[in-house]
DNA sequence: CGCAATTCAATTGCGCACAATCTAATTACG
DNA sequence: CGTAATTAGATTGTGCGCAATTGAATTGCG
């Protein structure tokens, strides 16, 4: 029995529907299974992903969050503003370029960097494989990425040429 | 030189917070990916997983394309809505259970499917894999998916117990 | 210096996601 | 039969995600 790959440039509708389900409820089950976790620290899954960019590396300005994360600033305006209102971050212009606005962890923020130690367990557990496992998952997302990347701007990222 | 598997049952908060990044960036990276080529077809990415369930069986109740795509009553309603006003799909209550919303497509919507073939063909270039990729890739997903959702529920899906 | 182009952030508007609540219809049970 | 429990769908409120616009600050260039 052959696989009868007949086109090779097309993932053929019924693919590309399993495709497009498969994704989107993985990514979906993602938050459903962190959302729970993050509740008793007060933070939304994208809050928790601005805070991880901030306890790798704290006083950035709102555009390298920005650019880390791949949102923009309509999204993250009012998340940050969650944020200070919670105590967790606080927002200063810079001095030296007042365009900017610079995000820096409260005490309380930087303090809540032990309790997720405890979150990434338990995500561990919902994930239920191997740290190389884990390791090759991540490396498959993010070689998937960059091909879609890669595809949708078809000018700037290109390999070498 | 060893991998030192130090903690089996945790990933560590640094993988844990790649894992989280590469995740959300793939699942964005593939909306943003459909968004210019489901535009001309005047849909969004939620509403062509809508209409990609309806082109595989018509005239299903509000419940079962739920199911399908894991959207509850509250995202559905009135995106259901926003697909009728574009006149793509039919909402009426079914006769026997008046509880019951049947979704159908109408002729238009029907006709839409043949344009749809044009974006799977676009998303397989840019996915960059051949079909057998795309399947494993697909099927990695499906287990992710169901690994966290299992760990979420943890007692209706249980596996033979 | 003076003005145009650029950059950073905020705001606005629309469309998901999802919890919580509500109404109506159906089913189960005594 | 009648009431309770269940089920389907809609509604409300909060929080992303993103395009488009705005406004202020900075940079570039003559």
């Amino acid at each position: 029995m052959q696989k009868k790959p007949r086109d090779p440039d097309n993932l053929g509708i019924k693919l590309d529907a399993q495709l497009c389900f498969a994704i989107y409820g993985a990514a979906h089950a993602f938050t459903r299974t962190y959302k729970p976790l993050l509740e008793p620290l007060g933070l939304t899954y994208p809050q928790y992903l601005v805070m991880i960019a901030l306890w790798e590396e704290d006083d950035q300005p709102v555009k390298a969050i920005g650019d880390r994360l791949g949102l923009d600033s309509g999204t993250l305006s009012p998340l940050l503003k969650r944020l200070e209102q919670s105590g967790l971050v606080a927002r200063k212009r810079d001095r030296d370029d007042e365009r900017q606005v610079r995000i820096s962890l409260t005490k309380k923020g930087a303090e809540l960097k032990a309790q997720a130690a405890g979150v990434a367990g338990a995500i561990g557990k919902a994930v239920g494989c191997s740290v190389e496992e884990a390791v090759a998952l991540r490396d498959e997302l993010i070689a998937l990425k960059q091909r879609l990347t890669k595809a949708g701007s078809e000018k700037e990222t290109l390999p070498s040429a």
